[in-house]
DNA sequence: TAATAAAGGTACAAATAGTTATAAATATGC
DNA sequence: GCATATTTATAACTATTTGTACCTTTATTA
C-alpha cells in the first residue's frame, strides 16, 4: 500500500513516515505544494495525508486540485488547530478523515487503514473470491480452510490480481507495483516471474485452482 | 494499436517507448518538429504523445499542424512544465488530455488507453460486431458464447478489422500497424498471411461468419 | 482457357517470452 | 550483530509465437 505523507515540518514527517513504514505502508514525501502536486501526477497512492496549514495556506487548494482528479485514493487531513470550520471544510472539500495535531501514530494508522478498507474493499476486512478468503487486517490468505503463507510481496501480488480480476496487467505494470519506483524501467523486471510461480505454486499446493493465467507476450490475467 | 512518441530527452523516450511497449502498443518515435511532422504525414497514430516543448519548433505549432489535418488521432500532451495557462492553451487546440512531467508510466498507459477508447470505441471497453465480443481490458475474444484464444498479433489484427470495417485496408498498412514504420516500408510482409489466416481459422472453428474479405490485388476488408 | 500474378498453406527456423532453480543481496527478527 | 527469511538477480531451460521460404491453389485477364 503506497501513501504520500505531505507535511512541511520534517520532524513531523520523518516520525510518520518511520512509524508507517514499520506497519508496511510505502511511503512518499512532499513538503511543498508544487512537491506534492508533482508526486501525485506521477504516482497512484492508497491514501494521501495532508497537513492542511502547508506553508502559503496552500492545503485547502491542494485538497481541491487532489479532489479534481477524481481518483481512488483516500485522504486524511492532519491539522496543527483543531478548528471546527477547518474540519468542516476540510471534510466538504471531500476528505475522508480528519486528525488534529497532535495525535497518537497507532491513532493515524489505524484511521489510514480504516479509510483504505472503506474504499477499496467496501468497508469489509475479508476478501473472498472462490476457495481463497484474505483477510486484510491479519494479512492472512486461506485456500478453503487450508491457512496459506505468503511474503509480504507475494499477498501484494495476489491483492492486487483480485482487486483487477479479468484484466490484462503486464509484467511491468506489476513491477511497477511492487516496487513502486518510476522510469528508468529499461532493466527486465524479471523477479516478477519468481513471485509469480512462489504464489502459484503456495496456492496450488493448498488447493487453490489456477486463476492466474498467463497470458503469452502480453501479461497475467487473474480469471473468474 | 499504434502510437507517436515526440519527446527530445531522448532517456525519457526510451523508457516511455519501453513501458508502452510492454503493455503492447506499437511505438514510433520522434524527436524534432520535423521528423514528427514528416511521420504524421506518412502513417497514421492511435495516439500522438506530444512534448510541447519541442526545440527548434513550438510543439503546440506542432499540434495545430496535426490538428489540422483532421484524422482520428487522439493526442496527449506532456509538458515540463504544469502551467495552467500551457495546459489551456493545448486543450483548447484540441488536445485530449494533459500530462505533466514527470509522470507515473502507469498513469500515462491509463491515460492512452481512456483516449483510444472514447475516440475509436465509443468509450467502452467491450467492443461488439456481429457474434464477436471483444473485451479490450481483459483482450478476450467470443464467438457468441465460445472464446477463441489469440496471440497477441492475431487480436491487434482484428481489432484493426473491425475498427476499420468496411474499408479495403493494404497489406502494407497491416503490417505497418503491427509492426511500426520500418515493416511497412519493407516488400514481402507474407508474415500477414500467416497471421490472417491463423485469425480466420481460429474465428471460423468457434462458428464465426467469415466477415473478412480477401480483396484480390488489393487488400483486405472486414464486411458487415 | 491458358498464362500469370497474387494469395493461401505448411513446415520449419529464429526470436521472443516465460519458468524454474539457485545464488546473491537485502531486510527482518531475535 | 548474528541468524533467518525474503527479495532480487542470474542463468539455463522450455514453451510459444512470429517470421520466412517454398510450394500449391485461386483469381484475373487476355
Amino acid at each position: 500500500m503506497k501513501l504520500l505523507v505531505i507535511e512541511d515540518e520534517i520532524q513531523l514527517a520523518q516520525s510518520i513516515i518511520s512509524y508507517l513504514s514499520g506497519e508496511n505502508y510505502t511511503c512518499e514525501y512532499a513538503g511543498t505544494y508544487q512537491q506534492a502536486l508533482a508526486k501525485i501526477e506521477m504516482f497512484e497512492y492508497e491514501c494521501i495525508l495532508l497537513d492542511i496549514m502547508l506553508p502559503g495556506g496552500d492545503g485547502i487548494r491542494l485538497l481541491e486540485e487532489i479532489k479534481k482528479r477524481d481518483r481512488e485514493e483516500g485522504i486524511i487531513i492532519i491539522s496543527a488547530k483543531d478548528s471546527y470550520e477547518d474540519k468542516i471544510r476540510g471534510l466538504q472539500t471531500g476528505a475522508d478523515d480528519y486528525l488534529a495535531k497532535p495525535f497518537h501514530l497507532p491513532e493515524l494508522s489505524a484511521r489510514i487503514y480504516a479509510v483504505i478498507r472503506r474504499r477499496k474493499f467496501n468497508n469489509t476486512n475479508i476478501v473472498r473470491q472462490n476457495e481463497l478468503t484474505i483477510n486484510l487486517l491479519s494479512k492472512t490468505v486461506l485456500v478453503n480452510t487450508t491457512p496459506v503463507i505468503l511474503t509480504k510481496k507475494e499477498f501484494d501480488l495476489l491483492l492486487y490480481f483480485i482487486g483487477n480480476k479479468n484484466k490484462v496487467i503486464s509484467k511491468n505494470a506489476l513491477a511497477e507495483h511492487l516496487s513502486g519506483d518510476i522510469a528508468g524501467m529499461l532493466d527486465d523486471h524479471n523477479f516478477i516471474y519468481a513471485h509469480i510461480k512462489n504464489l502459484k505454486k503456495k496456492l496450488g499446493e493448498a488447493g487453490c485452482a489456477n486463476y492466474l493465467k498467463t497470458i503469452y507476450a502480453t501479461g497475467y490475467r487473474w480469471e473468474v
